[in-house]
DNA sequence: TCCGTTTGTTAAGCATATTTAACAATTCAA
DNA sequence: TTGAATTGTTAAATATGCTTAACAAACGGA
């Protein structure tokens, strides 16, 4: 493993967390982290390990995303991923993002499903188009109800928050990159 | 991973290798090799890398294959894999077989193929059918041509080999277990 | 501005992985 | 039966990972 340590350190940044945040979940030491990332030392599988589970992925899943082998460039409408729940429903174009630079998710919101208020600290941009339905977009201090054809695009860091406001279902197609998730 | 010792054994023993063997293939010491596979040290990646190398599997191999997520069961003619070259043509059902017990292949001998006398030093036993062509079959101290329906069976341990003193292609089905490579 | 907090890095010490070297048990040949 | 070579295991020594604790730099709020 030689880009091991940016990897990690990708797949950190990417959740918005810092060293010493991943180090306290993981139950290690902040300078572990930053020793690792640099790769001026060699972890052993039992450190590797924890910090890969509260990365929330398995080892199967980091080395296999390292080998190009199973690249899937077509999926049929049901192998989208369902990454949500409740009254939001979040189908991702492909399973495991982790060394991908886009995420595109197929968005359906039931009449009253709101995100809440959310920001996020991770410097990312968003945007998507409403195809069915009301949806009511904040962003910082602006508020805007987008229907069939409207659009929207900011940065991440934004505050922000979706909710629809029709008594319909609100379908959306939005796109993230980097990852949120 | 609490069952990589046992695993990392399996995977020496298929082989036929003892842990002063496979340690010095990888540049480690006999010692490490015998911790590890009672689980009494927490190797670090570069060793297990060293060692996972030598027994020629990528750590994606060695994760995947402990999770059972892609479990296959069946497989189209042309997914078997092909796992011989030259005038011998092998064809194996499945692909990783590192945590199977039994290897199932599909054996095409060119007119005067010859397996040379191999003696596999690893307990192991084999057998198969004949479909089509002629099989000389050696087995110890016994010389037996097989054809059409004939089949055989021994224990790998025992000096073999296989020729095919036909003038057609021989095809045969055979199994072993557990596999030798 | 100042202060407090958070960021990532690094040196020194502790903990542990890895090696070296020995050991007993087994196999094989003489 | 012997001796020589191989097997796997383990204690002591060494190398290295990991932590503790400090540091400077960047950020945010009063």
């Amino acid at each position: 493993m030689d880009k091991l340590g940016l990897r990690l350190k990708t797949l950190r940044q990417r959740r918005g967390l810092s060293q010493r945040q991943l180090a306290q979940i993981a139950g290690v030491s902040n300078a572990t982290v930053s020793l690792i990332e640099h790769g001026r030392t060699d972890p052993s599988m039992g450190l590797l390990r924890k910090i890969l589970d509260s990365l929330g992925i398995s080892f199967a899943e980091f080395f296999a995303s390292h080998t190009q082998t199973n690249e899937k460039y077509f999926y049929a409408r049901d192998e989208l991923s369902e990454i949500g729940s409740g009254p939001i429903s979040y189908l991702q174009v492909g399973s495991d993002l982790s060394d991908g630079q886009l995420q595109i998710l197929y968005e359906r919101y039931k009449p009253g499903a709101d995100t809440g208020q959310s920001m996020l600290s991770h410097d990312a941009e968003e945007g998507g188009i409403v195809l069915q339905g009301r949806l009511e977009v904040t962003v910082g201090e602006q508020v805007q109800v987008l229907t069939t054809g409207d659009a929207y695009r900011f940065n991440s860091r934004l505050p922000h928050r979706f909710r629809n406001t029709g008594n319909e279902e609100c379908i959306v197609v939005s796109a993230c990159t980097p990852p949120s998730f």
